[in-house]
DNA sequence: GTCTATAAGGTGATAGAC
DNA sequence: GTCTATCACCTTATAGAC
């Protein structure tokens, strides 16, 4: 990646993209101004459309961008062959990840509205995959015998809404631990599922 | 919003609510103006202003109108005394009352970051009254006996966090009804809390 | 109660100088 | 790559006629 020495353009892009995450996750896509934007990272608003055609392309990055780790990031992560190491695993990663990037996690859900069709789709997919990673783990255990439930499918979804959730009240520094939450929703997630 | 006899304001209020609900949980609140809402209703956006301040407090008294008919609803939904029996009653009346009140819920959520300050601590006190009606059976339910977790109030947080996610995929005519969604979740959220 | 007209200012995006 | 200036249009809210 040879950049004339001085040039700004590696690490501009990437501040743009920030301040445009901080910016939409706080006050919301529409309410936010390619001008306010700008200002945050100190330019001008004409410097932004060197890095994104328009505002819409702007956001479909940021939720891409962050699909994109999060479905790396689950097949990266360590976990065990039985089902329920695998969902103890999910439970974990998903808390943890998703506080990790709050502003992302809340951007993806609550701006799909303001994607094009194409894009949409294409975010679509990625959550659809995520969730399909989660029912394979609950069909599994229930095939092997080792979970109870009426409907994985259904399950997977009821799973991933109740573990986001976590971002709309934990606060470090507050009464639990990230550690000690985790512990907690996974005994709930156990318990759901009938593991043991 | 004081009446005369012969005017329509008692049917024009309404309808003006009506359609910013619709458009707000549609497109975002930032993203509707008040000449669309105007539109919607056939009149001009002048109008508008006959029966609210300003689009702030049209958003407020939605979100509000929303949180004291969903605790009036549930103070009025026939209900057992015992704590299995209640959870059960708060499991389905929940998912009931808000798929039945699709963007009313969605508004509620998405939109609270548009508040005013004071308006904002109104909208939280009515939510957190709801939250501890059901954090107040689980503890009664671990009292006595019943019910086993480790958190009442993460477990509260996290069974509403699962109901409501029912409305981002249930759709009326689609593999299961509204009955078979309840009697699932149902069964998921006894056995979280360990009943029987 | 509704209308039209208007105030005062913000919007996304582009052109062309440097 | 960033700037300034600009285009065409939209925004909330209000004033005053009817």
């Amino acid at each position: 990646m040879a950049r004339t020495a001085g040039s700004h353009s590696d690490i501009t892009g990437p501040r743009i993209r920030a301040a445009a995450l901080r910016l939409f996750a706080r006050e919301g896509y529409a309410a936010v101004s390619m001008r306010q934007i700008a200002s945050e990272v100190g330019l001008q608003v004409g410097a932004l459309y060197n890095y994104t055609p328009d505002k819409q392309s702007l956001l479909f990055t940021l939720m891409d961008e962050h699909m994109t780790a999060l479905l790396a990031a689950w097949q990266e992560e360590p976990k065990g062959a039985v089902p329920e190491e695998r969902l103890e695993a999910f439970t974990r990663f998903h808390i943890r990840f998703n506080l990790e990037r709050a502003d992302a996690v809340f951007i993806s859900y609550m701006e799909l509205r303001n994607l094009s069709p194409e894009n949409f789709l294409a975010v679509e997919a990625q959550r659809r995959a995520y969730e399909t990673a989660l029912e394979q783990i609950l069909s599994d255990g229930v095939a092997q015998g080792v979970f109870a439930m009426a409907d994985p499918k259904v399950a997977s979804l009821a799973l991933i809404a109740m573990l986001t959730g976590v971002n709309t009240w934990y606060r470090a520094g507050g009464r639990l631990s990230l550690s000690q939450v985790q512990g907690i929703y996974w005994d709930m997630v156990r318990q759901m599922v009938q593991a043991r």
